[in-house]
DNA sequence: CGAGGGTTTGAAGTGCATCAAATAGTGTGG
DNA sequence: CCACACTATTTGATGCACTTCAAACCCTCG
């Protein structure tokens, strides 16, 4: 971890690039600043469970956080895996400080760690915080509403295609290239599926949508088709990025 | 519809019991009183479509209205089911006045509409309106995760011993009876499944579970048994009630 | 090169959906 | 109070999607 700022600097940094900071207090930038620490934590590093007392919310600064679920017998639901610049734990404050999820590390990451008496004061204080706490809420809901929707509606192959198509940056046209964020196991577990189900249905895709598929790579040649065979079991036609979207 | 109170009385009477209000100005209470509607819809209307532009948020006032999300060729998920003193529609204020849902009356129902501005406005001006309105939505959100892990994790039958188990009031020793509270039909549909999985799951629950099912009135003896049956496949044991109860 | 994890493939089983039809239940007009 | 119409619910038969268990394959990294 070389760097040429200070961890300090660096909180700073992250905190004034970040979305949900806008508008804050001086006081908040500050206080957060001072109160939080900056971790490097290594692939398989649980920050939390599910059901423990809250005491920080988290900010990315770099690398993968993988948010689940689990029954007594270990089965476990991967609710969300975040990556750059996403911010959770941060809506305990109103769940009686008690996490709703379990968070694991599933690749190197640098975290931001800041107590909730911080966030919670500001937003108690601050109309403008209180406001992108809700417009960030209101997105984690939308985002959740079609997660549900996308398991009730779509089969493996179309859950597939539809993780694909939002991880196309822009609208574009032509052939696009890009590539799977983490391993396909991984991905299948996003998805709510077995990974024998994920690569047989991806296969499946292929077949029917014309994509390339080579390790991690992937290949669209023919978006319509990939879009039409995704979008015709969901409420919402792609591109339906901005309801999907990154929260930070 | 007789009753002692003309309908402005009955409006501001049930705001005033309905939770989401604490606190609120006396101003909101007025305005909200004298600019909402109250109005009684008969089953099968449709208040509004999923993308709508969204002009107003809701309160039941007495009845039933289901919330769901359609794909293109017509297939539904219903998404919730509300009934007395529930809220709805307000989230739209921080999704761009659109609705995410849409929402039909499956039961006569008189309901409260109150313009969305109002709403807007008081929750900008006044810190108490604005938390109330983050911790309906952190309930909300909180049972949508609910909803999808049900999904991901149990079966027909424990979606049914769920939703039976989350109709007790109070936890109660000895014999329990209760009653569905909408017909099987619509249960199945709220439960994401076909009304013939809905038959014989809830055989099956009666068979494993020793429940006595006649029409919509259910017995249950041994509610450890149930519990034990639905809640093996959950990340919380019953009574999780807390974490699912009506929002209002 | 070999170990170990990620990925694919095969074979078999299970749960739910679907289609079809019977049955029960409810409200209507006579 | 009965007969009819209509809807809700159940039952049966069948098919498909996904899971599960097992084993092979592939890739990477020490």
């Amino acid at each position: 971890m070389i760097s040429a700022l200070n961890p300090t600097q660096k909180i700073e940094e992250t905190l004034k690039k970040t979305a949900f900071f806008n508008g804050c207090s001086e006081d908040f930038i500050n206080q957060s600043t001072s109160q939080a620490t900056l971790s490097c934590a290594n692939k398989g590093k649980i920050l939390f469970f599910h059901e423990d007392k809250a005491k920080h919310f988290y900010i990315i600064q770099r690398g993968w956080v993988k948010l689940y679920r689990e029954t007594l017998d270990g089965t476990q639901a991967v609710t969300d895996i975040l990556t750059d610049g996403h911010i959770f734990g941060g809506e305990t404050i109103f769940q009686n400080n008690t996490h709703l999820y379990s968070a694991e590390v599933i690749e190197k990451t640098n975290l931001i760690s800041i107590p909730l008496a911080i966030l919670k004061n500001e937003i108690e204080n601050n109309p403008k915080i209180a406001m992108n706490m809700l417009l960030l809420m209101s997105k984690n809901q939308q985002k959740q509403n079609l997660e549900l929707e996308h398991h009730v509606f779509k089969n493996a192959s179309q859950r597939i295609g539809c993780f694909i198509l939002r991880l196309i940056d822009q609208p574009q046209k032509g052939q696009i290239t890009l590539h799977l964020p983490y391993d396909k196991t991984l991905v299948a577990s996003r998805l709510h599926m077995q990974p024998e189900t994920f690569s047989r249905a991806l296969l499946k895709l292929k077949k029917e949508t014309g994509i390339e598929v080579k390790g991690s790579t992937i290949k669209i040649d023919n978006i319509d088709r990939l879009t039409k065979h995704t979008c015709s079991a969901c409420s919402s036609q792609f591109p339906c990025k901005d309801k999907m979207q990154k929260l930070a």
